[in-house]
DNA sequence: GGCCAGGAGAAAA
DNA sequence: TTTTCTCATGGC
C-alpha cells in the first residue's frame, strides 16, 4: 500500500481487498451514497469525503495527509489484512470460498458509536432504503450544517443532546414510525449518563453487550450491530432475517433458534465472527438467486 | 391487499 | 423461561 498526496486528495496505490461499492452497499453504513458512477460521497466522524476507484488504486478527496492519518485510514480499517482473514474463513468452511470471492472487497468500517446506535435502532423491522432516508431527514432536521467544497450543504448526525430535547412528533416526521420513542429515550439515557458510551470499549464483549441492551430499542441483534460496526468487537455476530436464511441453508437446518445460531457462530468463527457475518450477509442478499 | 424489511418490547403461555 | 402479538411505513 502506497500513499500519495495529489490533487487535494489522497491516492492509495497497491491496495487490495477494497471495493467501494461493496463496502458501502453491504449494509453497514447508511450515509454514503453513489453520486456519480463509481463515486461515493458521505460524511463520517464529522468529515466529508468522496471515494472512487481510479486506474491505479483508490482516490479519497478532499483529503490531506492529516485527515487521512487521523480519520480515513482508520475508518476504512486499512491496517487489517483481509486476505489473511478470508483464507482463514475458507479453512474453517468451504462455503466462504464463494462468499469471500463474491464480496472480495468488503471491509468492516470503523464508524462512530453513537451514529451506529441511532442507525440500528431505526433499522429494526425496516428496510435499507428507508433507513437511509430516515437518517438523512433526522440529520437535516436536527444535525449541524457543514459546508462542503462543491457548495452544497451536508448535515452531521444529530447529537444525543439535540434528540433528547426534540418533540416526538418531529422525530416521527422523519419517517421512523413507532421507533420515535426509542430514539428519544436512548438519547436521554446517554445525555443523563445512565449509559456512558465512552466507556464501552473498556468492557469485555459480554459486559459491553449487557450495557447496550439497556438502551431503548436495542435488542440482541441491534446490540450486535453496534458492537461490530461502532465498537469493532469482531466476535459479534448479528443475526437478522438474511443471516438466519444463510445459516439455515448452508450450515444448520430450518428451525434453529437465534441462540443456537449464536453459539454455532461463536464456536466456528470465534473472533472472526463479525467478518464471517458480513461476507455471509452480502452473499445471501446480492449473490445467490 | 398481504407480505416483507438488518426486530424490539410487552403480554401471554 | 419461551412463544406470540403489536408496532409505522413504504415498496412490491
Amino acid at each position: 500500500m502506497i500513499i500519495k498526496s495529489q490533487n487535494e486528495g489522497i491516492l492509495i496505490e497497491d491496495i487490495s481487498d477494497f471495493n467501494v461499492a461493496q463496502i458501502f452497499d453491504c449494509g453497514q453504513a447508511f450515509r454514503f451514497k453513489e453520486v456519480e458512477k463509481g463515486i461515493y460521497e458521505g460524511v463520517a466522524h464529522g468529515a466529508y469525503l468522496k471515494v472512487s476507484h481510479v486506474e491505479n488504486g483508490v482516490f479519497l478527496w478532499p483529503c490531506d495527509i492529516d485527515a487521512f492519518e487521523n480519520i480515513w485510514c482508520n475508518y476504512f480499517d486499512l491496517g487489517t489484512d483481509y486476505g489473511n482473514i478470508k483464507r482463514t474463513l475458507i479453512e474453517i468452511d468451504p462455503f466462504f470460498k464463494r462468499a469471500t470471492e463474491f464480496g472480495s472487497g468488503i471491509r468492516i468500517l470503523r464508524q462512530d458509536p453513537w451514529e451506529m446506535i441511532l442507525s440500528f435502532i431505526i433499522s429494526a423491522n425496516n428496510n435499507i432504503p428507508r433507513i437511509q432516508g430516515s437518517i438523512e431527514k433526522l440529520s437535516e432536521m436536527f444535525g449541524e450544517p457543514a459546508l462542503v467544497p462543491n457548495g452544497t450543504l451536508k448535515y452531521s448526525i444529530p447529537s444525543p443532546e439535540r434528540l433528547s430535547s426534540a418533540e416526538l412528533s418531529d422525530i416521527r416526521a422523519c419517517g421512523v414510525g413507532y421507533r420515535d420513542k426509542y430514539i428519544k429515550k436512548t438519547a436521554e439515557m446517554i445525555v443523563s449518563g445512565v449509559v456512558d458510551i465512552n466507556k464501552v470499549l473498556q468492557l469485555t464483549p459480554y459486559e459491553a453487550e449487557e450495557t447496550l441492551l439497556t438502551l431503548s430499542g436495542v435488542g440482541k441483534k441491534v446490540a450486535d450491530c453496534i458492537m461490530l460496526f461502532g465498537f469493532n468487537y469482531m466476535s459479534a455476530f448479528p443475526v437478522d432475517t438474511w443471516v438466519k436464511k444463510a445459516i439455515s441453508k448452508h450450515f444448520l437446518d430450518d428451525s434453529v433458534s437465534l441462540n443456537e445460531i449464536q453459539s454455532f457462530a461463536h464456536g466456528h468463527f470465534g473472533n472472526l465472527s463479525g467478518y464471517a457475518q458480513q461476507y455471509m450477509f452480502y452473499y445471501i442478499r446480492e449473490g445467490e438467486s
